[in-house]
DNA sequence: GTTGACTCTATAGTGACTATAGACTTTAAA
DNA sequence: TTTAAAGTCTATAGTCACTATAGAGTCAAC
């Protein structure tokens, strides 16, 4: 299978595909004789998984991480534990900081009402404090 | 005042304070005679105003269209209040979609207790589906 | 044989900075 | 007065995870 089929199938990009290689999180494959890239059924199961890791924002050095420990099947997998863990706490913190962000836009919103010419606007004042 | 002092008194590293004269945000000052930035009150009051707007993730394409409005006072202010507005929308939805993020995050927590080996680890395993 | 679809590499751009190199200026101490 | 340290200058590259483009090569069908 040459790459944009795998991009079909994966509902990845070429590009994305491409530079996932580059960045040592695909296996480089075996090429045809034109040099294009071939492909089969093992990646597509790396690229869902990096697919799948990616939706749940997990980084590309974490799915590197992933990647090694996966491929050493007799240690503990309690650094995935870990990982997992550290990521939950952050999406949490971030989740914190934009609802102080929108308690903080709400008030400003309430600053100036529609109409207004902008040398009265209270959003511009408040800005500008 | 030098540029450093200005970074002391508005907590902005130096490197940013020229970033944002390079990007039209803050006024071109006068320079000294050995090429040193000269500020005065007004490029401190421009300073915080940015970071101000920063602080509450406004983009600095968004600042630069807020300058503009604010430089033609008789015009209304309309388009101040949709900015902010559709700024409140974006943090909105960034908030549910990390809460959703969250949410599949810990179901994939559960799928792994501590202790276990790699190659029976769930959370890897679901990641591989 | 030629058109069109596909693929290749290499490079630049995104946003909002941050970091570095190498040179110049100013200030303070010896 | 020298010199060392601190401050500043410009220009350039790096960050992250892609995305977009240029220009060239490959392949299949008509």
């Amino acid at each position: 299978m040459k790459i944009g089929k795998l991009a079909k199938l994966t509902a990845c990009t070429i590009q994305t595909i491409r530079y996932y290689e580059k960045e040592g999180l695909l296996d480089t494959v075996k090429r045809s004789e034109g040099n294009y890239r071939l492909y089969d059924s093992r990646a597509i199961k790396q690229l869902m998984f990096i697919k799948h890791c990616r939706s749940l924002d997990i980084t590309l050095s974490e799915i590197r991480q992933l990647i090694e420990i996966r491929d050493s099947p007799e240690t503990t997998c309690n650094n995935v534990n870990a990982l997992v863990d550290r990521h939950i706490k952050q999406v949490d913190l971030r989740i914190e900081e934009l609802k102080e962000l929108k308690r903080q836009l709400k008030i400003l919103r309430r600053k100036c009402t529609t109409g207004r010419v902008v040398k009265d606007c209270g959003i511009l004042l408040e800005l500008s404090q």
